[in-house]
RNA sequence: GGAGAGGUGGCUGAGUGGUCUAAAGCGCGGGUUUGCUAAACCCGUGACCGGGUAACUGGUCCGCAGGUUCGAAUCCUGUCCUCUCCGCCA
């Protein structure tokens, strides 16, 4: 969320920034409740101050008359403390409600605009998209050829959405998992293994919004637990309600997780195969940096995951993601979108992997901050996220543009040595 | 799952209803002494939300949330977490 000081005194720029978003949050709404809400926080103060007065001077009382002469004074301070608190609270969770819908502020130089037809294209891969000699299937087809994809297992175990991995596409995500993790280990990262489940106050830190129509999340019923969708939750959560010494910074952390979601309402769109699923594996990049140094991190992380999709052979390009499109938290965020010559009549591009500065809009709700040593106070750190390989879709783009005419499907040369073989076929 | 113990500042740790405005030590910063370093000694040293150009100042905070009371770190309830023992278990 933002801070509530920087709203009240630029509301205009908040509003304008709602806009660009697509974002229906009440900034009028809050400024109003704001300007309330610290009416009432100097009455509350103000009577605390009058009503420890009293206190201190019943301890100190000479006899028993003035000592009951101050505890009803001091008893009826008590109660319009109470009275005010009250109305401070209600105000406070009136005001925070629509304080925490309002979005991150945009990086000036993102591309404005409604969704994902406003996003800009900045770069390409360095694999050139492929030209096949014979129609190329889409994964669906490659997999189920080569017994390594089960949907109607999955469906009937689990329903639409779930699948089984089988033979060589085992082999396949533990060698993304180790080729991932490796190269990241290799960049200081420290690697992590994180819970798949994590307390709904953590999803709402992160920016998710764990129950309700519209959630993305599977909670679990009877706790206040929901299955991540994503490690960003548990990544994040971890330094949560911590102060950092600024000379540790930056934090670079990676975590291999599960990945839970709902796809509520996404139905119709894409669903076929592996690209759209209930649960998938994710390795992900998570950083902890100084303010002044994430728009420095974004383009690392960004790089990243360039390197591991060039690496991997796969073509792809990279799009500068528009206003609309950048959800609550992030203020700049670019997508890997991986060629996918199985998708549509020709091939399309799909998203792959994405990374997002969300600069102090994570740490200020999980309350993450640094110190600078012999600085007086504290300020918040700010939050990057990004996919290192989302396995799901990393295995539509390779077994799509790895395929053969006959039907075989060639190993990306880095994961040769986990996978153990060159080519992937039937016998 | 059962029984018990505990959670206090950056860290260790005292504090069982009002001089807590949280002892003391460590750490950290500054100073004195000193050829340099060290030691010794002295002084200072939390966070958050407000007000003020500032010096300064009001409020809140002893895991978290409630409750009792004029007054709570302290008493009560709930909750989360940690440790010990027992049971169960891959």
């Amino acid at each position: 969320m933002l801070d509530r000081k920087f709203v009240l005194e630029n509301a205009e720029l908040v509003k304008r920034n709602c806009a660009d978003r697509g974002a229906d949050a009440d900034v009028a709404r809050f400024v109003a409740l704001e300007q309330e809400r610290r009416a009432r926080q100097g009455d509350v103060e103000r009577l605390n101050r009058e009503a420890n007065e009293v206190s201190k001077g019943i301890g100190k009382a000479k006899d028993d008359a003035e000592r009951e002469a101050k505890k009803a004074a001091g008893r009826q301070l008590r109660e319009a403390v109470t009275a005010a608190e009250q109305e401070l609270s209600r105000l406070t969770a009136e005001s925070d409600t629509l304080l925490r819908r309002i979005p991150n502020l945009t990086h000036p130089e993102a591309p404005v605009g409604p969704g994902d037809t406003a996003n800009r294209e900045v770069a390409k891969g360095r694999t050139p998209v492929r030209t096949f000699s014979f129609k190329p299937a889409d994964h669906v087809t490659v997999a189920e050829r080569l017994g390594m994809l089960d949907l109607e297992g999955g469906a009937k175990v689990a329903g639409h959405g779930f699948y089984f991995l089988k033979n060589d596409a085992v082999l396949l995500e533990l060698a993304l998992q180790q080729f991932a993790i490796n190269l990241l280990i290799g960049e200081g990262f420290t690697p992590t293994i994180t819970p798949d489940l994590a307390r709904n106050e953590i999803l709402e830190g992160i920016g998710f919004i764990p129950r309700g129509p519209e959630t993305q999340i599977y909670s679990v019923d009877g706790t206040d637990l929901s299955l991540v969708a994503t490690a960003e939750i548990t990544l994040g959560g971890l330094l949560s309600g911590e102060v950092l010494d600024a000379d540790t910074l930056p934090v670079k952390i990676c975590g291999i997780s599960h990945c839970y979601r709902t796809e509520a309402g996404a139905h119709g769109r894409a669903t076929r195969g592996l690209y759209r699923v209930h649960q998938f594996t994710k390795v992900e990049m998570f950083a902890f940096t100084l303010p002044d140094k994430s728009d420095e991190m974004l383009d690392y992380l960004r790089g990243l995951e360039c390197r591991i999709f060039d690496e991997l052979g796969v073509p792809y390009r990279v799009v500068d993601t528009a206003s609309g499109d950048l959800g609550g938290p992030a203020y700049r965020k670019f997508d890997l979108e991986a060629w996918m010559p199985g998708r549509g009549e020709a091939g399309e591009w799909g998203e792959v992997t994405s990374t997002s500065n969300c600069t102090d809009y994570q740490a200020r709700r999980l309350n993450i901050r640094y110190r600078i040593k012999n600085e007086k106070g504290t300020h918040f750190v700010h939050t990057l996220n990004g996919t290192a390989v989302a396995i799901s879709r990393a295995l539509v783009a390779i077994l799509e543009n790895y395929q053969n005419a006959d039907g075989s499907v060639t190993v990306p040369e880095v994961l040769r040595k986990w996978v153990g073989k060159d080519k992937l076929t039937t016998c």
